[in-house]
DNA sequence: TAAGCGCTTGCAAATATTTGCGTGATCCGG
DNA sequence: CCGGATCACGCAAATATTTGCAAGCGCTTA
């Protein structure tokens, strides 16, 4: 098989030149001519050479809510680097105010024809409208697995942390510390890691009226917590270290101090958390071990293995720092 | 098949003129010429011929060094954002323990046919060794922003805090809280920004012996500061705020309190810097009219405008908080 | 070490698109 | 019905893009 640059040329009639530049994916050919070309290559099953060539770039979309948490840039930084040992490069997509949506990153992804798509923490704001996106995915066979994103009716591998456990463990230690009154500040109503926690924290006998909704970030721990501490709740389960750190300003702006009148739980253990005022009593996800095994899921995936749709659950665990102390008397 | 755009044109039985003024919205056609050329143009499937960089792929590197300090999710998110607007989108490049390297990346990058690329905080640990990535660049003429990154020879445009003012504000405020022993932790020897700080500390009359280096990281600066500590220092400036948190830590270790014994200033003003342990006296970058013009003077160049290679200077501003106090009598 | 092969690349010709300018048509107010 | 203003449009020059030729490069083989 010789000349074999000279042949997909000779088939669509144009000289080598053009063909070699249309496998470089140079620029100086004219979209009509390199879709023949690149129509001619397959037809001729021409073998493209590694890499990124005329085939699909070895990109990998992250699809993040936000930057904001530190538990995302930390989770980005996981997956980058894993991906980046298999030889793929993360497309970062985040939303960003007045920016770009969930569903047009997916469209834009597409057509940059990456590999695969992970998203972390998916699009929960939207839970019944904007399925359509994924669908897409899953219709074109792209890719893709989900984290902390859980959406059942379709079926994508997903990496999650158990929050079961983690609704359970937090619970637990504030009991043992003999708090009664413990309330919960989660994400939106539709976010379905917040709904799990609030399911397990219900099934373990917390009092479903003590829970209180936010968006995630500070000030809507703040907002929500407020209306918690009103209520004489002395301990708080937060769905995020930045909605604890929100509840803790919210129980001093109540006057009380924490832990000594409120404790208050974090969720994820993102970075820092050590340094803050207290330093936060959280549940630590394994978000190392969960962003590589996203990552193989994904390229077990693009090297055509068949993979479970299954879901895999990490265990958190308690790291026990200084927000949470035995009950006053 | 030749001759498209005339293909058109006869078509309508207008000049080739005509028809190109139509396609780039043009005034000086009709409206009924226009509707007619528009229609011929869909009856015809005429495709806009696509100079390859320009449209196919508007995709733009944003290299970071790191995603464990707060401030560069912050810039990956404003200049995220602001390329999303222009209608780009951010190819998120971290390096990681064992990863790909920046020139790996700028390869990657530019295989991808990207349309720019913007460099933050870049690779001042090779100072000397390996600019030849940063040359490839330019011989290829990529749009290229540098952010903080100063790298002398060679003449991109480029936006950076100015690091002159950021170090003669802070120990301006210790000065007159009473510090004379004041000491400085920096990045690493060729960190320009490190470089520029401690020009003007010693300009400014600061002590050049009470000036050590480090790793950028709080464990860099936890040992960096105890090095200082241990020769008296009351007041640290540093050059991060991740070095700040590291040294609070080390001025503890060595028994004495922020801003007690110690007073400590950070550089960033990253997130949650108000939430620590003490709320975090620090020099505030504008990240975000940072970020801004970054993306502005690279899409100025991707348009193929002329962008002078000056580096543009933004002031940074003090936010004292509660790390920094009067001079113990 | 030379020769051959497969591919890449500089260059210039060919081809395609855009734009400055002028012409002729049309529209108005005398 | 005329003169002048305005506008759409084509001509052709200017500019940009595409493509083939052939030289060049790096590799393997003789």
């Amino acid at each position: 098989m010789t000349r074999r640059l000279a042949e997909v040329a000779k088939k669509v009639g144009v000289s080598e030149a053009t063909v070699s530049r249309v496998l470089n994916g140079k620029p100086g050919v004219s979209d009509a001519t390199r879709e023949a070309v690149l129509t001619a290559l397959d037809v001729l099953g021409y073998e493209r050479p590694t890499q990124l060539r005329g085939d699909r770039a070895r990109l990998v979309g992250l699809v993040l809510p936000e930057l904001q948490n530190p538990i995302f840039p930390a989770f980005a930084e996981v997956v980058g680097g894993a991906l980046a040992q298999q030889g793929f490069t993360a497309v970062l997509c985040t939303r960003t105010v007045g920016g770009v949506s969930e569903a047009d990153y997916v469209h834009l992804l597409l057509q940059q024809q990456v590999s695969g798509v992970v998203f972390a923490g998916g699009l929960y704001a939207q839970a019944d409208a904007a399925h359509g996106h994924y669908e897409l995915l899953h219709e074109r066979g792209l890719p893709t697995v989900l984290v902390n994103a859980a959406v059942e009716r379709l079926d994508f591998p997903q990496v999650s942390c158990d929050d079961v456990v983690a609704a359970e463990i937090a619970l637990a230690h504030l009991r043992a510390l003999g708090h009664e009154r413990v309330g919960m500040v989660l994400g939106p109503k539709d976010h379905v890691p917040s709904r799990r926690k609030l399911e397990a924290f219900q099934a373990a006998g917390g009092d479903p009226e003590l829970v209180e909704r936010a968006m995630f970030s500070l000030e809507g721990g703040h907002a929500a917590a407020a209306r918690l501490v009103a209520r004489g709740v002395t301990g708080v389960i937060c769905a995020s270290d930045l909605l604890a750190l929100g509840t803790v300003r919210a129980v001093r702006r109540a006057g009380m101090s924490v832990p000594g009148d409120v404790s208050v739980i974090g969720f994820d253990d993102s970075a820092l958390m050590n340094c803050t005022d207290p330093p936060l009593t959280t549940v630590r996800q394994p978000i190392d071990a969960m962003g590589r095994a996203a990552v193989d899921l994904l390229v077990a995936q693009i090297d055509k293995a068949v993979v479970p749709a299954d879901e895999l659950l990490y265990e958190p665990e308690l790291v026990v720092r200084a927000s949470t102390a035995r009950v006053r008397a």
